[in-house]
DNA sequence: CATAGAAGTAACCAGTTAGTGCATTATGTC
DNA sequence: GACATAATGCACTAACTGGTTACTTCTATG
């Protein structure tokens, strides 16, 4: 059986994944409008023919590249186990995580923002990008209601609200940090100056939900 | 005297006027890389020609756009005299005015997506920035300041880290508008999700600056 | 080992776009 | 009212870009 060829020529699944990640990073360098699909079959060392078989057309591509991504994000977050944490500790995870994974990976938040500036018309035909947003929410507000139930967090909090507060403040930071390094004029990006922003990002959040003690 | 006639059928200044106004509405609507030079034209009732011949070229044009937009905002800013309020109040008052500019006035955010996706190479280029900016910060400053001397701040805030806290918490809700409505399948536009959400970040901002009391 | 069909390529096309050359028209000034 | 100068308009182009046509090469399978 040919199971494990170390090396195929012809390799259909191999050129899809090249040319989704060339197209990720080409889409994230550029946005949509632009992002060049020559650009893209390049990188891959693909051919513009091979994108157009097996995506159908830049909006397409452009499509399943963001789905994916999304997936990746919520797949990560699943995997923190919050459940198995004290709820202070498991929410000050959740605050590093965002994060770290930001950092990490910049391509997201530059594909959210196209999306975005496209009014989120590939999102919209999305199927699979609710389910594991829903997943998600309710996750964090298990955690709310648990740290309720122990007398740490305040009632009443929304896990949508709290959601957004936790991206917000990194995606932010990350997404402006080049208009933000000139108008305040210091290197965001150095890091002694991440470790400051993550440290500070934290503490606005336990002081958001924790009761006061 | 031909001080002030009421219309001119050439006017350089009104000519401008229109094509900059026309520009920052496409450039928000469609970023720098998609927006169309012929559509602005059209848009402002101007010539092609006189884009090329009052403001050089496209990304002249978009820089020009870029000052504007961030002189109005802190020229808004300096106009909220919160010297005159205690600091709580105009701690609130600033995170109130923050979030309402940026409702009424989208465009800025678009910009300001815009220019970081270029990694502010055009406010790299820019002048007058680095002085308002400068103005504003030290603004922050002094109200942390005036309160952590009346006892109602806590001290050792840094008015950067909370100046950018403030901005992204509006920021990112209404920027991620498209998508955060299909992710959390609730419309983050309608009236009572904008106030809830002005309340929810008023209180995240107060409890990060202000003594437990 | 023959062959069907999948994988891959190069050249090309039609539409678009930023930018320009040049002629024309209005305006203030003497 | 003539003239210098600034404002305006039109038609054009050179480069680019998403998408396609027509073709070759490889590979699995009976």
């Amino acid at each position: 059986m040919t199971d494990k060829p170390t090396k195929r020529p012809r390799d259909a699944e191999a050129t899809k994944a090249r040319i989704l990640s060339a197209a990720k990073k080409e889409f994230a360098k550029n946005g949509l409008g632009g992002a060049r699909v020559d650009i893209i079959a390049n990188q891959a060392k693909a051919n513009k023919r091979m994108i157009y078989h097996y995506f159908g057309n830049k909006e397409d591509l452009f499509q399943t590249v963001l789905e994916e991504a999304y997936v990746d994000i919520r797949t990560a977050e699943q995997k923190l186990e919050l459940e198995h944490l004290p709820p202070r500790e498991a929410l000050e995870r959740l605050v590093r995580f965002t994060w770290d994974y930001y950092l990490r990976n910049p391509e997201f938040i530059t594909l959210v923002n196209s999306e975005n500036l496209h009014r989120a018309r590939h999102l919209k035909k999305s199927e699979v990008i609710e389910v594991v947003s829903r997943r998600f929410v309710n996750m964090v507000g298990g955690l709310l209601d648990r740290g309720v139930e122990q007398g740490v967090f305040r009632p009443g909090i929304d896990p949508v609200q709290l959601n957004i507060t936790i991206a917000a403040i990194g995606y932010y930071y990350l997404t402006n940090r080049f208009t933000g390094s000139i108008l305040f004029q210091r290197d965001l990006m150095k890091d002694e100056a991440l470790e400051e922003r993550l440290a500070f990002n934290i503490e606005t959040i336990l002081r958001l939900v924790c009761v006061s003690r």
